[in-house]
DNA sequence: CGGCCACATCGATGTTTGTCAATATCGATG
DNA sequence: CATCGATATTGACAAACATCGATGTGGCCG
């Protein structure tokens, strides 16, 4: 697969109202911690994927740039000048927002069209509420 | 400088209304971006600097791990074994987390404390809108 | 069909990053 | 002060990643 989507978010699993205060005064640490209801491991690789796909100043600006164009999509040869990248490593950011789920990639003649998938970008928003 | 602030959003520049279809009938394809009102290198910079702390799982349930702790807090004692690394590498996460301004470190008797900075999570919330 | 243009893929390379063992620091306590 | 427990730092190493040049692919057009 490509494009995981086990989303979690930091705020889904709310904070327990039942894990009050301990007896004692907040001396003790160690073992007053509920992993239960935390993200899992899985969730966490999912989300870290689809992160990992944004952090990075290139594919922010790929971003942004199709987003600041007309109709919201634009292709290879526009968005090549505008980053001063290679033409091939333009290519390879835009196959990993492809590839998570964040673009859409669509072959008009000899050109490849690229859009947002809003969506997509609304999970993003939704990991930090 | 360890925590940029120059946080760039997705949405801040706003699509531009006034560049609208080109007149012909969308034919031609290089030369119709405008690279004026899109994310600059600098803020995508910091912008990626800001996602990469957070794109990494063991990082994601780090915080996940502090915000479900009673008191919102959580010291290392208690995070190394519930992400299963060992301390050094717990301490390693946790530093990338602070320097980032995501989390507070502060030191109370033998234990280090962490807690989670919201406004910094709002940050990010706010970079995908 | 033959060439050309936009784009994708491949292979190589230098850099960054996650991880751990070993060691250092820091604070409490006897 | 000597020691011990909790945490931070250092050094080393392997895996992942960003980048480019060279090459492959897929459509237009003469």
């Amino acid at each position: 697969m490509t494009a995981p989507k086990l989303i979690a978010t930091l705020t889904d699993s709310s904070p327990r109202a039942d894990a009050r205060a301990a007896d004692a005064g907040d001396v003790a640490c160690c073992g007053t911690l509920t992993t239960d209801v935390a993200m899992g491991r899985e969730q966490a690789e999912a989300t870290a994927y689809l992160l990992k796909a944004v952090a990075d100043p290139v594919r922010l600006q790929l971003l942004s740039l199709i987003r600041s164009s007309k109709g919201q999509e634009a292709c290879v040869c526009d968005l090549t000048p505008a980053v001063g990248l290679s033409q091939p490593t333009v290519s390879h950011h835009l196959k990993v927002l492809t590839e998570a789920g964040l673009v859409t990639r669509e072959r008009r003649g000899t050109w490849a069209w690229f859009r947002l998938v809003p969506s997509r970008l609304d999970d993003l928003a939704a990991i930090f509420r």
